[in-house]
DNA sequence: CCAATAGTTCAATAAACCTTGAACATGGGG
DNA sequence: CCCCATGTTCAAGGTTTATTGAACTATTGG
């Protein structure tokens, strides 16, 4: 099995597959929370969007932000813990994250609700 | 006939349509292309992105791109003028559509090319 | 070792998408 | 007035997409 699932490099990022992967609302979604936990901790795993689909579902989801190069995973026990890939957005397409995460916040009540997860991290080891 | 094309409000501009307009390469270049030849005239007219495809499938791209409120188009006789929306996008969501529009300008030699199209402009009625 | 937990993978389905060509509408120039 | 140029609309095709549930793998805790 995958330990470590594939990555595209930097350079292989490709901007029509992350405005793509973005395009969708679950996706968006799942981008902004991640954001919005940055300042807690730069990772979530897979359980923790729960409101947002059913596992199947978000693991489709998962893959493809993964693919476009958003998101990176890191295998962890049985738990996968992602994060943003910030920096390599950044050297790519200067400004594009910010900008998507902004807009997205000014429509936050249009995103799919992360129905009563609470999200109070603070310890996870 | 629809003598004047339907266009989105602005308040009706939604940021995943947005993102999965310009997520296709052909969209992204009419709209790049756009946005080059903004200094010299804020419109084009459709016979100007012929490189890009066939006459019927660029009216399929025009429309999306109207329908999700990134283009406006203007009839004047025979011809249909388009130009961005640039204030609309910008009052929507600030910062988005520079950022897309300089990213796309990183990786230029991925778009589709505009095949012998001299962009000659100056004078138009 | 067993059971529960966390996720992935697979197959199937329905919807949306892009592309093409042919038919159509409309306005301008000889 | 007729024809050509400019675009749109329509139907048809083939492809990709999102979503679901069931089966599966792997790890942790008792």
């Amino acid at each position: 099995m995958s330990r470590t699932p594939l990555h595209p490099t930097r350079e292989q990022i490709e901007l029509p597959m992350v405005l793509d992967c973005l395009s969708d609302p679950i996706r968006l979604a799942i981008v902004y929370q991640l954001a919005q936990q940055e300042r807690v901790s730069s990772e979530l795993c897979c359980g923790d969007f729960s409101g947002l689909g059913g596992k199947s579902n978000l693991a489709y989801h998962f893959a493809k932000l993964r693919e476009c190069g958003l998101m990176q995973t890191r295998v962890a026990g049985t738990n996968r813990f992602m994060r943003l890939r910030r920096e390599d957005l950044e050297a790519r397409f200067p400004g594009l994250l910010d900008a998507v995460l902004s807009s997205a916040a000014r429509d936050a009540d249009r995103l799919p609700l992360v129905s009563g997860c609470e999200l109070v991290e603070g310890d996870r080891k």
